[in-house]
DNA sequence: CTATTTGCAAACGATTTGCAAAACA
DNA sequence: TGTTTTGCAAATCGTTTGCAAATAG
């Protein structure tokens, strides 16, 4: 069906991927050592354009790389250093993704509530609102969390009409 | 100093409140039995312009009035009829408030990282988004869920400079 | 009276944590 | 070698569910 390993595919936004030792660098840079678990987890995440949950990890890891905790571990890890990103869709798993180059490029997503196609959303144009509610009420650092869920074309002809 | 019980407080939004029985009423023409639990459950989200978690709402029933798993429960039920929408900021809780009037006045919130300060954002802008990221991906039934975090003016203060 | 709803306790899934052993630097 | 990290198992937290008793209509 589709080639994505759980399911997910859509958007090729940004492939860049840099390359691991690029990402290792920065764990270096943190003070943070480079075991095989992590360079195992920013394998699978450097292999996606979409945000994965702990669970997808952790099952592309070969065979049980290593434990759930650890990854779960890990990416608080790295989000701490600013090499992933954390996605929230309301469905109770967090969902992480691969921070390219320096600085995070903002964005959203376009999530299929049947199937769970993801398509990345590259514009965003709420810097703006947050200013404005910044002046309004006065709040300093503001930032948003935004995600828009619909039904992809693949599953409306599937479901067309029912649910 | 603040009113809300629970450290709540902000934006007195919209307080129209519908009475009780006109809520109650709802629960009548969806074929729910109006009982105790609803009553109280209902009465806890009125006196509240915010979204309100389950622990929230169950601590805030006069002692113990029910259940904790009948809240969640009748929040499910509630929410399929209309009657509250659920809120989620990304902090592991659902978040419950009462929907006025026959359509959900579709609004988004400003919430302090902080203190959990909670403000209402009544301006919409994102339904042109929707109708172009339809257009553009062929998705259907698209809808959002965005929330804005900050630091609101008391925190900025008391915590000026360290966190 | 009958279907719905509740309370209670157990089950759940995602995530976190304590601790001793294993692995980096 | 000294510190960080891992594996494992147990603990937590929010939420769901099974089931018999209580209740609305």
């Amino acid at each position: 069906m589709s080639k994505a390993p759980c399911g997910h595919s859509g958007h090729a936004r940004r492939l860049i991927q840099q390359p691991l030792h690029e990402l290792t660098e920065k764990l270096r840079l943190g003070d943070r050592k480079i075991t095989a678990p992590r360079q195992a987890i920013l394998n699978v995440l450097r292999r996606h354009a979409h945000p994965l949950t702990i669970k997808e990890i952790h099952q592309e890891l070969d065979k049980s790389d290593c434990d759930p905790a650890t990854v779960y571990r890990n990416m608080h890890t790295l989000e701490g250093l600013g090499l992933v990103k954390r996605f929230d869709f309301g469905d109770g798993s967090a969902r992480f993704e691969l921070v390219e180059g320096e600085e995070s490029v903002h964005h959203h997503h376009l999530v299929c509530r049947n199937c769970s196609l993801i398509l990345e959303i590259d514009d965003c144009w709420l810097a703006a609102v947050e200013k404005e509610l910044a002046k309004a009420h006065g709040f300093a650092e503001i930032n948003h969390r935004l995600e828009f869920f619909g039904v992809c074309p693949k599953c409306q002809a599937a479901g067309a009409g029912a649910s």
